[in-house]
DNA sequence: TTGAAAGCGCTAACAC
DNA sequence: GTGTTAGCGCTTTCAA
């Protein structure tokens, strides 16, 4: 039977509400005894007790917010099943907003999550974090209320919390690595200007400075169109050679846009890697549909996750706990590089 | 200001709270003059009703549960994405919940939902419907409380509405062209027995059996690895090759598992599709992602929810809707397979 | 068109 | 160890 309420179970039970209630939460002080009587009750009747009445009380539901830009992306839509499966194993449901890519929605996405009262917001992704202060208000507000976390962005703000890849170093190493296998006119491949695109690209810069590479703006070719045209992608390297961009390397911010170049190099009939050597970012289930397959960097997606979650429940049980995170990314070797 | 009560702004609004609440509610019953006022002091003070209290009153929340057994398989995350955009559009928010694959855990899964007093679930993927009567059982309770979608599934109960894709004639279809290509020993490539995996594998079997060519129980293969493990998946084709299976087509039951037999052409030498051709299931992105690039089923997603959405507006408005809805794919020819 | 007041189902402080 | 009761913030009759 549905639609019971706790007055119901009381009175089958024989006893009040208030203790209902504490069998309900777990209290200790019900005596053992009782505590079976009222648990035979509720099991036999099927009783749930009404969310609703509950978060009323206690001003919150044990749901945590979970916004993404879009969570069809490979990369996010596996974060938001990490996250999601360690939330439930703490007792937390999720409520999932796509907030989409500009700014206005997110903030409105924001509020929607902000107005179910969760008890903290999740933004997955480093689309969340702008270059200027008044853009992140959103962020800065939302913190007021609940704990914020950050995946694979950082901000500084009271109540915030990030948790990060060291995507710098990662693309340093990986650009480095590329230089000392003997290619000079590394191209870099990206499409997105966020935190975590801007560490990258700084990343590739540095390295490429430090050999005194960077000859050309032109290296660094934004793409900015779908994240799933592959074609496209393929297109605009092969369009950048013909206006006689020379590269022998590419490094792109992501699988798919790594997999653009391995279609420009087959289209073109260069050979991977002695004409073209391409490195990927994420090291996701693209990496083994082409062929070859593909070298890319593995940023630890889970253990991000996991540390962000024990960082959450830390918060919410009102430990201090660290502002900012930092895990080191790890290149993992296939066939579009030489091995080392 | 945050935390403000609807007795706070019928305060500083000069008016009762009922006022307060019908203007919230959008009730017509309220002068203009009136409105105005109160919306201006709502709008000074950014007050946002408390959703719990509302609960409480509505008995919902505007928000659907959304279930899949594993939210980040290309497919699925497809699908929520495509849900929840929709969803919000008609004023809805979502609360996703993983489930996994086993039984046990669906239920616990829905429970959690129905918990949070939903206005509906939907299913999504089609790993939810058993065999067993009894074993949907859950399904049927569940609807006894509120409307249930299935998407890519089919079940008849009360409150349950299905969408599906006609699996069955999409690759009966596939079957069928590919015999007409001159090729008559075709490998069926699976790893699931779900609902849609049964109709699918049905419409192979039939092509195959109209052509007498089903000689072997072997030209069914079944693969019970990861989802995401490409080699595997070609490994099991080799082996199967090794023990003398001999097959010059695959159709499978989705993309993954149709660049697993791309992957373990080019491992034995195979020219693609002279010696082996491919059909994958899905159309996704990883169609263009290996060469020579996947010809593979379109099941026509994005139409299936939001049809399912449109449905569920309706339901939930109080209207009449069908039960059941079949959509039709549609083979998108690429290099895997001859051209017509 | 507006206001007063009775719930909605639960939690938690306070008594016993 | 158990019961009583006052909220929690809103919606919705019912009167006026």
């Amino acid at each position: 039977m549905t639609n019971m309420t706790i007055y119901d179970i009381s009175e089958k039970a024989g006893v009040s509400i208030a203790t209902v209630s504490r069998v309900l939460n777990g209290s200790n002080n019900v005596s053992e005894k009782t505590k079976k009587k009222v648990l035979d009750v509720i099991n036999q009747y099927e009783y749930t007790p009404n969310a609703f009445a509950r978060g009323l009380g206690l001003n919150s539901m044990n749901t945590i917010g979970l916004m993404c830009a879009d969570s069809s992306d490979l990369y996010l839509a596996k974060a938001i099943y990490y996250i999601e499966q360690l939330l439930r194993a703490n007792g937390y449901d999720s409520i999932l907003c796509c907030s989409g890519y500009d700014l206005e929605s997110k903030e409105k996405a924001m509020d929607v999550l902000i107005s179910k009262k969760v008890d903290s917001v999740i933004l997955i992704g480093s689309n969340y974090i702008y270059e200027k202060d008044e853009d992140n208000k959103y962020i800065v507000d939302a913190a007021a209320q609940v704990p914020v976390m950050l995946l694979n962005a950082a901000f500084d703000a009271p109540n915030v919390y990030s948790i990060v890849s060291d995507d710098f170093t990662s693309m340093y190493e990986a650009t480095t690595q590329m230089i000392h296998s003997g290619i000079s006119d590394i191209l870099y491949f990206y499409n997105s200007t966020s935190y975590s695109g801007k560490r990258k690209l700084a990343g590739y810069r540095t390295a490429m400075e430090e050999h005194g590479l960077l000859k050309s703006g032109n290296l660094m070719q934004f793409y900015s169109g779908s994240h799933e045209d592959i074609h496209a992608m393929g297109s605009q390297l092969e369009k950048a050679a013909e206006k006689g961009l020379s590269f022998h390397g590419v490094i792109a911010a992501d699988d798919n846009l790594a997999l653009g170049a391995v279609k420009y190099a087959q289209n073109a009939g260069l050979r991977i890697p002695e004409d073209l050597a391409i490195v990927g970012y994420n090291n996701s289930l693209l990496t083994t549909c082409c062929t070859p397959e593909l070298t890319s960097i593995d940023n630890k997606l889970e253990t991000l996750c996991q540390h962000l979650i024990t960082t959450l429940m830390g918060v919410l049980t009102g430990n201090e706990m660290p502002k900012k995170t930092i895990f080191s990314g790890e290149i993992i070797s296939r066939g579009t590089t030489f091995s080392k």
